[in-house]
DNA sequence: GCCCAGGCGTCCC
DNA sequence: GGGACGCATGGG
């Protein structure tokens, strides 16, 4: 068992948050999640978040995964103190953290994201991992590499729902394959088919770490439409950008809910 | 059954 | 460079 203590952490809002696939929850305000080739299970305690099931070796990657070198009080700290939407929003999210995940998987489940909503992004990935991942434990399978996913038949992919997406993944790996000892940006990202301006975005923001990246989906058109009378909001543009967004994001959807 | 989803590629102007 | 259109599929 590791702890790690921070009040930027909120295990379920970054489970419903859209950047992870493969969290569960376990109930209780437990929840489980499959990275780094394992499953994690954690909750929060007196104010620390702890991971029951794994001992100090896995405390660098957490540590990474979630974040914790960067100063979200900081982030919070500087944003537009006027902006009343933006100020609600970190209000009710600002638990959230930008997690730096596997830049495969997250390739991959972002080309599946196209025109998909979350729990059908969901049910995708995981079906993908059934499939072709190995089983680490009961019923919890790995990310296949893309290796694996290189080799396998369109025909296949498209028997996990993904639709038209089967032959953006295949390219996707090869892609990968033949870039994996470079250093990956955004532009490069543009050059896979299934991959624009959003989902590289999205990549750019949830495994390459560039906080500056602002995806723009229907969710945030819908803010700068309606919240923003179709104009782009500063922060938009600032270097934390892609955090606000995460903020945004999660409260339009939140207040579309109620 | 209908509508929508963390969009993109293509075509056409 | 911008706008219309088709796209596979599941969840609500």
């Amino acid at each position: 068992m590791i702890e790690i203590c921070t009040k930027y952490l909120d295990l379920g809002r970054i489970s419903n948050s859209g950047q992870c696939f493969r969290w569960n929850s376990l109930g209780n305000d437990r929840y489980s999640f499959v990275t780094n080739g394992k499953v994690y299970e954690s909750y929060c305690k007196n104010g620390k978040v702890v991971f029951s099931n794994t001992s100090e070796d896995s405390l660098d990657y957490l540590n990474k995964y979630f974040d914790m070198q960067t100063d979200y009080d900081f982030i919070i700290k500087v944003s537009p103190q006027d902006d009343a939407y933006l100020q609600a929003a970190i209000r009710k999210f600002g638990g959230v953290r930008i997690l730096n995940q596997d830049l495969w998987e997250t390739m991959v489940s972002f080309i599946i994201s196209q025109r998909k909503s979350i729990p059908a992004i969901r049910s995708c990935v995981e079906t993908i991992c059934e499939r072709f991942g190995n089983r680490i434990q009961d019923e919890r399978y790995s990310f296949p590499d893309a290796e694996v996913l290189s080799n396998v038949s369109l025909d296949d992919l498209r028997k996990c729902s993904v639709g038209y997406r089967d032959a953006y993944i295949k390219s996707a790996a090869e892609w990968f394959l033949e870039n994996k000892d470079k250093a990956i940006t955004y532009e490069m990202l543009l050059e896979i088919p299934g991959i624009g301006k959003k989902v590289s975005n999205c990549i750019s923001l949830f495994a390459l770490h560039d906080l500056s990246c602002c995806p723009i989906d229907v969710w945030m058109q819908r803010i700068i439409d309606t919240r923003y009378n179709g104009k782009y909001p500063e922060w938009m543009e600032s270097q934390y950008a892609g955090v606000y967004q995460q903020y945004a994001f999660m409260y339009e959807r939140y207040l579309s809910e109620k």
